[in-house]
DNA sequence: AAACAAAATTGAAACCATTACAAATTAATG
DNA sequence: CATTAATTTGTAATGGTTTCAATTTTGTTT
């Protein structure tokens, strides 16, 4: 918990103990929460905890550019630590979001060369492996 | 007008005069409308236009590869037709969003052998051009 | 320590884009 | 014309997210 308050500081970011749970949260569970999903873990923790402190911190870790908002159906908003640049795949049969690693240096695009770039994701949707039985 | 329905049939989709103004609509403004400005647009030719058919109409365009749904931010959802891949832009400053000239299909992803691709999306946040005066 | 100010958290209500669903209209078939 | 399928409509419900004022906690000054 408080290991990674160092973390939250270097992002100009007070670690109070809801943060640092909620981080910890996004640092051990990296299969892309939902808010809901992350107020349910932490509320064992912190009782008292407002649903609307998960969604003040999320939208504050976002500003602060330590996570991401990852967005593939308009039902769920997803939350991710921005770490080394990677794709996600959404599988339309059984809904999960899997990692998959790219080539980093693939993501130089030309014609952006006047714009201020502070997130880019690349976004797949489709049939998992396990899902083409 | 009726010069898209071979479009539509092309799709298996059947071109009734709704789906017509609503593919005239994608396709003669690409600026990623949202269901409302597609409805507050097309509600002047068809005053009896239902909301809930837009929704049907983008879904069904959706569901038969015609066109794909883009998520920036968790309030709107944004519409465009599947043409040649390129990348989008949302300024975080204006809410514009920007169509990118990129190749996804270049982008060749290791790890997505094994899964059934149907939608590659290529996002990019931050300031445009415009906005960092 | 007490008093004050600033920041963080809470809870309930409101928001609003999207969906569900059954009725109504239109198109297709024979 | 009669029957059936497909499309469209209108209203109500859904539910994730936001608003906002009150409360609690934290930090600062005397
Ligand atoms: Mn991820
Ligand atoms: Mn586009
Ligand atoms: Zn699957
Ligand atoms: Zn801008």
């Amino acid at each position: 918990m408080e290991r990674y308050g160092h973390i939250l500081r270097s992002y100009d970011i007070k670690p109070s103990y809801t943060r640092l749970l909620i981080y910890q949260y996004l640092k051990e569970h990296k299969n892309h929460p939902t808010a809901d999903e992350i107020y349910q873990s932490i509320q064992q923790n912190i009782p008292t905890l407002s649903k609307t402190t998960v969604y003040n911190t999320l939208h504050l870790f976002i500003k602060k550019h330590l996570a991401t908002m990852i967005m593939m159906d308009e039902t769920e908003t997803r939350y991710d630590l921005i770490t080394k640049p990677h794709a996600h795949f959404k599988c339309m049969s059984c809904s999960k979001i899997y990692d998959v690693a790219v080539d980093v240096e693939q993501f130089s695009v030309e014609g952006l060369s006047d714009y201020v770039v502070n997130d880019a994701q690349l976004l797949y949707r489709g049939i998992c492996p396990k899902c083409q039985a």
